[in-house]
DNA sequence: TATTGTTATACTCTATAACTATA
DNA sequence: TATAGTTATAGAGTATAACAATA
């Protein structure tokens, strides 16, 4: 026998399901309309990080994302194989690489974020302009 | 040249990018605390919905998870040769896959239930209840 | 003709080990 | 001895195509 109606019921007391359920809802889109970019999230985090950024080292961005050295190398080789960062020796660290935003990455970033800050609107329009800022609030309370 | 500090101030002003890191915090204790009964969070919210939905189909809970049927089918055989949940067909439709938890299953949730209630209260230990309650409620109204 | 479940398989994402150059 | 970046590779997660059985 199946169910006629799927009780959710416990699951959906469950922060750590509802905040992924949202995130997923949410990437869904930014995939979509970031494609015209092409960036995906984790492309659209590091281009927005080196952007704001100017100088920040791979590992900085590693640290700060959550990204595993290995699997940053490949993301920042593409990036700058597009002409969208540039990558320097750093200057009293040797080993380091620092990133820097080209024009066209800094031209294509202006573009990326506002149609992030849009996408943004768009999927949060059931919220008011409060409950969007109480929202991020106390998600940042749970992993800052 | 690196930076003194991450700037990460664009990409907080963000819900999704927000969703995603607390998301991502609460299931690595999740993983961690779950690792007693070899449950991942697909699991444990496979092993849910059939327990709280006896006789669920497959098919019901693909739709409800957003699990695509090829990949459920080794997770579903998983957990029945653990000997935690039963596969019946269908008696109204011959293709169907009807579910239920056996009693070994639901022991099993009763006991993982209660730690995911207690790792919720762990997680969301800077939140007053009141918080808690609207924080899900937000999260509700960009997915659901 | 459409749907459920299944198999096989490809693709992407994430993780581990080991190396180099520098500190 | 430790750290930044890199390479190669393994593993986990997710996706598409095609098929049998049933509706």
């Amino acid at each position: 026998m199946s169910v006629d109606h799927v009780d959710t019921g416990f699951l959906e007391t469950l922060v750590g399901y509802n905040a992924r359920r949202a995130a997923v809802t949410i990437i869904e889109v930014f995939l979509q309309r970031m494609a015209v970019f092409d960036l995906r999230p984790v492309d659209f985090s590091v281009m927005s990080l080196i952007f704001h950024n100017p100088g920040i080292t791979s590992r900085q961005l590693c640290t700060t994302l959550g990204i595993l050295p290995p699997n940053l190398v490949g993301m920042v080789g593409a990036l700058e194989k597009r002409g969208l960062i540039l990558r320097e020796r750093h200057r009293q660290d040797g080993r380091a690489m620092s990133l820097y935003t080209t024009d066209a990455g800094m031209a294509l970033m202006r573009e990326a974020e506002a149609v992030a800050v849009q996408l943004e609107t768009d999927q949060t329009r059931r919220l008011t302009a409060t409950e969007r800022k109480t929202l991020i609030r106390l998600l940042q309370k749970i992993y800052l």
